[in-house]
RNA sequence: UGAGGCGUAGCGCAGCUUGGUAGCGCGUUUGGUUAGGGACCAAAAGGUCGUGGGUUCAAGUCCCGUCGCCUCAACCA
């Protein structure tokens, strides 16, 4: 009892107070540190490391899409907000300014970026003069500055960091192919790295990017029923490629205006995997992104053979590609799988004379705290193994988690008390911002994503024929 | 922007009502004993009490100012 206590005291209960253990865990695991200044964050080696998995597998997708790696400056003259009207009206209170360099006030002020259409924009105009130019693909690998009054490490910081896409297209068709074709890679990737199942589809007007003629969302659902949109994808018609001025000479001779693109993830990412997975001990990471997929715990390390049988297994499951860590620190074993555990490590093997005087092995998975007794032999392959069921048994169980909490509703009460009770509530909707708009005052709900496919007899709002089925739920 | 709360050792806190030697737990360092779910013993290091001023023989404590952080609300691709 005294034992559990000592647990408690590490990271705050994760049902009672779950903002708190989001942070306690961030903070404890060593994912983050807080930055001196207000809204930012230290990503530490431990968070970085999953973030450098997170860009290895999709700048593997990334290129399978024809689309190449760039870069773009980080300040960004002023004027290029201002040239598309919705999107610097959505940016502009939010976008950092530098005034002042080299000692003197700038005949400019210049941006730091909050996204980069402008500048991306501005040089594919420049780029660009044939239909043989097209399609363009190009990605950055970025930090973005956006300064935001509430702060919370990974989901919301004035500084992170993400990929930003951006392709230019000869016609609105393929614009439009593309916009929805790197939705699924975000998809594809969510549920087969990071095993966070994703509703994908369109958002409403209200919540679309400023300058989009539609945006594309993958939305998540977190340990709390609240929902993290964990992605997007813009489709900018023309919007962008007239304010920038990217034309094109046409097979028909005539000149034409471009249709262009943009899509981001970012490091909120590693919030999401925080949220979707953790549990009352602490992280529990998909072993695709996992920094460390096993860890290695000897017992009884001073007894003759122990040391040397862990040094021997980790040469093994590393020569087999496995991330794996010995753990010879003096801390007592049941210390080492408290904090291992909170670390989220996939894979623990316990190894001690007694096992190896028996030629095996105790593993345990941090997704079900399951232990079994597995053979030294061949113990790459079986680990191996093991981590792939991990990854598979993370997506099911998140998906069955989220599933049991996806509710219909008829009526605004229906939907109150839904997201009160932490699900997603699908709910009919006549297409008018009014009653969007009543449904966020009254619930704190939003709209996240139109329920594709899916039909209402009526507007749970104000009664009348419902054109569309809206998921609505509180959002991070 | 509105309301409330908090700044004392690396972290978490007590001390303030009623002014009088700067405390506790965890962590850290050293030595030893331990080891299959957060071990134990002994010793040690570590502080301009956020900051500026005032009252006083004397301020962590009382008074005034100021800065920072947190929570809630509002705002927010």
């Amino acid at each position: 009892m005294a034992k559990e206590n000592q647990f408690v005291e590490q990271i705050a209960d994760i049902n009672a107070d779950f903002p708190q253990w989001y942070t306690d865990v961030v903070l404890k695991t060593k994912l983050v540190d807080y930055g001196p200044v207000k809204g930012t964050m230290v990503i530490r080696p431990y968070g970085y490391a999953i973030w450098e998995s997170i860009q290895s597998e999709l700048n593997t997708r990334f290129k399978k899409q024809g689309v190449e790696n760039a870069y773009f400056p980080l300040l960004i003259p002023m004027s290029y907000f201002t040239k598309e009207a919705e999107h610097v009206e959505g940016f502009a209170p939010e976008v950092a300014v530098v005034t002042v360099a080299g000692g003197e006030t700038l005949a400019e002020p210049l941006a730091i970026r909050p996204t980069s259409e402008t500048i991306i924009g501005t040089m594919c105009g420049k780029w660009i003069q044939s239909y043989r130019d097209l399609p363009m693909k190009v990605n950055q690998w970025c930090n973005v500055m956006r300064w935001e009054k509430t702060t919370r490490p990974f989901l919301r910081t004035s500084e992170f960091l993400w990929q930003e896409g951006h392709t230019v297209h000869a016609s609105s068709e393929e614009a439009q192919e593309e916009t929805l074709q790197m939705l699924e890679v975000y998809k594809e990737f969510a549920e087969n790295c990071l095993a966070i199942p994703v509703m994908t589809g369109r958002k409403t007007e209200k919540e679309k990017f400023a300058g989009a003629i539609a945006t594309y969302t993958m939305e998540a659902m977190m340990r709390d029923g609240k929902s993290l949109q964990a992605g997007t994808s813009h489709y900018m018609g023309q919007n962008f490629a007239t304010a920038f001025d990217i034309q094109f000479l046409d097979n028909d001779g005539a000149h034409k205006t471009a249709y262009t693109t943009s899509w981001g993830v970012s490091t909120r990412l590693i919030g999401a995997i925080i949220m979707t997975h953790g549990d009352e001990r602490g992280l529990v990471l998909p072993p695709v992104v996992a920094p460390i997929q096993c860890v290695i715990v000897p017992i009884a390390a001073r007894k003759g053979g122990v040391v040397e049988a862990c040094e021997a297994l980790k040469a093994e499951l590393e020569g087999a590609g496995i991330r794996v860590t010995l753990d010879n620190s003096d801390n007592s074993p049941g210390w080492k799988f408290n904090e291992w555990e909170m670390k989220g490590v996939p894979v623990r093997i316990e190894l001690g004379p007694r096992d190896i005087e028996a030629g095996k092995m105790l593993c345990a998975r941090r997704d079900t705290l399951e232990k079994t007794e597995l053979p030294l032999a061949g113990a790459a392959d079986s680990v191996k193994a093991l981590l792939k069921t991990v990854q598979k048994d993370m997506l099911e169980a998140a998906r069955k988690r989220r599933d049991e909490r996806i509710v219909y509703a008829d009526d605004m009460a229906g939907i109150l008390a839904g997201v009160e009770a932490g699900n997603f509530v699908k709910a009919g909707w006549c297409g008018c911002r009014e009653c969007e708009d009543k449904i966020k005052e009254q619930t704190a709900a939003t709209a996240r994503v139109y329920a594709e496919g899916e039909s209402a007899e009526t507007c749970a709002v104000c009664g009348k024929k419902a054109e569309h089925v809206l998921v609505y739920a509180r959002a991070y």
